[in-house]
RNA sequence: GGUGAUGUAGCUCAGUCGGUUAGAGCGGCGGAUUCAUAACCCGCAGGUCGGUGGUUCGAUUCCACCCAUCACCA
């Protein structure tokens, strides 16, 4: 096989909070990649660094009272951290602020401007007069112009999916200082993406997957426009060569942060920069990424090094996003898991091996599921694979002195195991690791029957079968260093504890056709505890605490907080208090302003009151009309910002989305007591 | 709103370039066993393959529409 040179990045974590379990999914994607191309011998270098540009790292130094290179140095500190703990491999880890990023930037800006490639374009934007700085369009927030819903983003609304201009908000604020934005002219420089639409189209073949290139042909249809990489000061960046006051915009520098990271690392250890990223390179160059921004890695980094004269990526492979228990990742759900949080807890093997059997070669978002996750590791490392390993041990060191037997009994088995290899390499190699690791526990599965068919334990009855048993035990041990090898791209650390066990080198690909024999092993302990459930509990737990501490700091949050599991127990006086009565809806009807507000007038037997109800989201006010619904009749009436609300209506809701009201069963009238 | 992706057994997922009884792991149930971290082995589980309509001798697999979830709209 010849040997491949191959350079890897996963996409840059932004310098401005800690990284969670979707970051992991995606550097455990990479990094398993990255030691599996290692098993096989090639020459690997993993880079990777931290995003430090932009506005949001500005404001946070600023709000912090830091510098905002002090700022990121620690977060970037933190997340060369996180990457040691998951068991990460990069070769090298910096910042995109780094002197070698400085360097590269402004020589592709000036290569890319040299080849006319950059043109200049007055453009109108939002202006903060209070901070004296442009806002970004996701700094203002508003109303939206088109449908009417607060709050929403200075770029297109949540709601109805419109976009626009900041200043098209109807009542548009800027984030940073509470006042209304003015308008304000700035030269921009924008880079001519058009001029590389036919270098793209022809780039794009065979360098992503097929969902990728739908979405590609979408955007080559709607036209290559113009890419703004420029913004005015105060931001924090590189300042552009020759126009004082301008800045690179970060999404220009970042991906040039992957060249940067592995300049320095060739300037440390002594490579050849050009190997790798000159225009002539038979290196192969691949970036992990996110599917949200494949964008930027299939359009605008490939243009911007082909119009700066170094090479474009090999390939460009994107996955999908990390959902848990079946919803998106929550902080009042305690599902927005921070990396460091789960790592103090749990084996990061545990959850690399989780990823990597659901980890295909598509863009699908995946779920971590805790009650599947718990069943999943206990049952396929411990149960399967390691308990190969602990069921053949004890014989060897009781039988055979602690040493592996001159020659297996079955080498079929054996050899049925070593040729495996050349698929499950196919499939790490392709990215399809779920498909690998179905592979590789159906092995498990035969190799644990082998042993029940042989059954050691009777034979060992008879010292007779000394032999035999050790023999047997001997190939149980070597299809369990099979399914080690198999592995330990995954679950690196689980891997060197099996190879001081078994006593061998550090395994590589080509071990899979090698039998241990006639060699010692040493006496074995457990590789693997088993997964408690309570410590997955218990990062949950602490996760939103830590969400509960962060919103509680003064910020407005718009989660629901988490409900007490249980209430104090109350008498029945106290409860009788409570004046519970069936209303009928007579009208229903939105609020203006309100997202999760309807107006309710309900007949209450003769009278009529007004209540607002937060359950927009769940009824559609003409469905409302003329049911009947539980009402908290003496409940004090409360002012609110669109009138006031005169009582409650009861409705259930849980975890899960959905609102739903309580119905009083037919025959019910308007005005009857609950109780 | 436009575009794309996804929707298969209780859970997590394979699979079908249209065709006899749609699969795996986990859970559950029954049995066996005791070497092993209550692990392992054998057997069972009958799910309108999101919904509706169409193409076809035949569709879960092709087409249209609808619903739900996710993403992107620089």
């Amino acid at each position: 096989m010849t040997k491949r040179k191959i350079l890897v990045t996963s996409a840059l974590p932004y310098a401005n909070d800690s990284l969670h379990l979707g970051h992991v999914v995606e550097y455990v994607q990479t990094d398993v990649w990255v030691r599996f191309q290692r098993m096989r011998g090639h020459t690997v270098w993993y880079v990777c660094a931290s995003d430090a540009h932009g506005t949001p790292t500005m404001l946070r130094a600023e709000r912090e009272g830091v510098s905002p290179e002090s700022l990121i140095e620690r977060i970037s500190a933190e997340h060369r951290r996180d990457f040691e703990t998951f068991r990460i491999s990069v070769d090298n880890y910096i910042t995109t602020h780094a002197p070698e990023n400085e360097e590269l930037t402004r020589r592709i800006y000036e290569r890319l401007n040299a080849a006319g490639h950059i043109r200049r374009r007055t453009i109108e934007q939002a202006y903060d007069d209070v901070k004296q700085m442009f806002l970004p369009d996701r700094y203002v927030r508003g109303t939206c112009p088109v449908c009417g819903m607060p709050d929403q983003y200075g770029d297109s609304c949540e709601r109805c999916g419109s976009t626009y201009t900041p200043m098209d908000l109807k009542d548009p604020v800027s984030v940073v200082s509470g006042t209304r934005p003015s308008v304000k002219q700035s030269e921009h420089l924008f880079f001519k993406l058009g001029d590389f639409e036919r270098d793209l189209k022809e780039w794009v073949r065979d360098r992503v997957d097929e969902a990728m290139v739908h979405k590609l042909d979408e955007w080559f249809r709607a036209g290559l426009k113009d890419w703004d990489i420029s913004r005015d000061a105060p931001y924090f960046g590189f300042e552009i060569p020759g126009e004082p006051g301008k800045f690179f915009y970060v999404w220009f520098d970042a991906p040039i942060g992957y060249m940067a990271s592995f300049l320095n690392l060739c300037r440390r250890i002594g490579l050849d920069f050009d190997e790798y990223w000159g225009p002539d390179s038979d290196a192969e160059l691949y970036h992990f990424i996110g599917k949200d921004i494949v964008y930027f890695h299939t359009l605008f980094w490939p243009a911007v090094l082909g119009g700066a004269g170094f090479r474009r990526p090999t390939a460009v492979f994107a996955h999908g996003f990390l959902t848990v228990n079946g919803q998106k990742m929550s902080k009042s759900r305690g599902t927005f898991i921070n990396a460091a949080t789960f790592a103090k807890r749990v084996d990061p093997d545990y959850l690399r091996y989780y990823f990597a059997s659901k980890l295909g070669p598509n863009v699908d978002d995946l779920d971590l599921s805790f009650p599947d996750f718990v069943a999943k590791v206990n049952s396929d490392l411990v149960g399967k694979v390691v308990n190969i390993a602990s069921r053949c041990a004890g014989f060897v060191h009781r039988l055979g002195a602690g040493r592996l037997a001159d020659a297996l009994p079955s080498p079929a088995l054996f050899d049925e195991f070593a040729a495996s290899a050349d698929e499950i390499a196919a499939d790490y190699e392709g990215r399809n690791y779920a498909r690998a690791m179905r592979r590789i526990m159906a092995l498990a599965d035969r190799a644990n029957q082998y042993i029940d068919e042989q059954k050691p334990w009777i034979a060992a009855k008879d010292d007779a079968n000394r032999d035999s048993v050790v023999g047997v035990c001997t190939l149980g041990l070597n299809l369990f260093k099979q399914l080690v090898l198999y592995l330990k791209p995954v679950v690196p650390e689980l891997a060197a504890r099996a190879e001081a066990f078994l006593g061998v080198e550090p395994l590589s690909w080509a071990d899979a056709a090698r039998p241990l024999l006639g060699r010692p092993i040493e006496k074995f302990r457990p590789l693997l505890e088993r997964v408690d459930p309570k410590a997955v509990d218990a990062v949950i737990d602490e996760t939103r605490s830590l969400a509960e501490a962060r919103s509680q700091g003064g910020r407005m949050t718009t989660e629901p907080k988490a409900q007490p599991e249980e209430q104090a127990e109350i008498d029945i006086e106290l409860f009788s208090r409570i004046d519970l009565r069936v209303a009928k809806v007579v009208k229903a009807e939105h609020v203006e302003g309100a997202d999760k507000l309807l107006k309710l007038t309900l007949d209450t037997g003769g009278a009529q009151r007004t209540v607002f109800a937060g359950i927009r989201k769940a009824y559609d006010p003409a469905q409302l009309e003329g049911r009947l619904v539980v009402l908290v009749a003496n409940l004090k009436p409360r002012k609110m910002r669109f009138g006031v609300s005169e009582g409650m209506v009861l409705a259930a809701s849980g975890d899960g989305p959905g609102v739903f009201l309580l119905r009083p069963d037919d025959g019910a009238e308007p005005g009857m007591k609950v109780s």
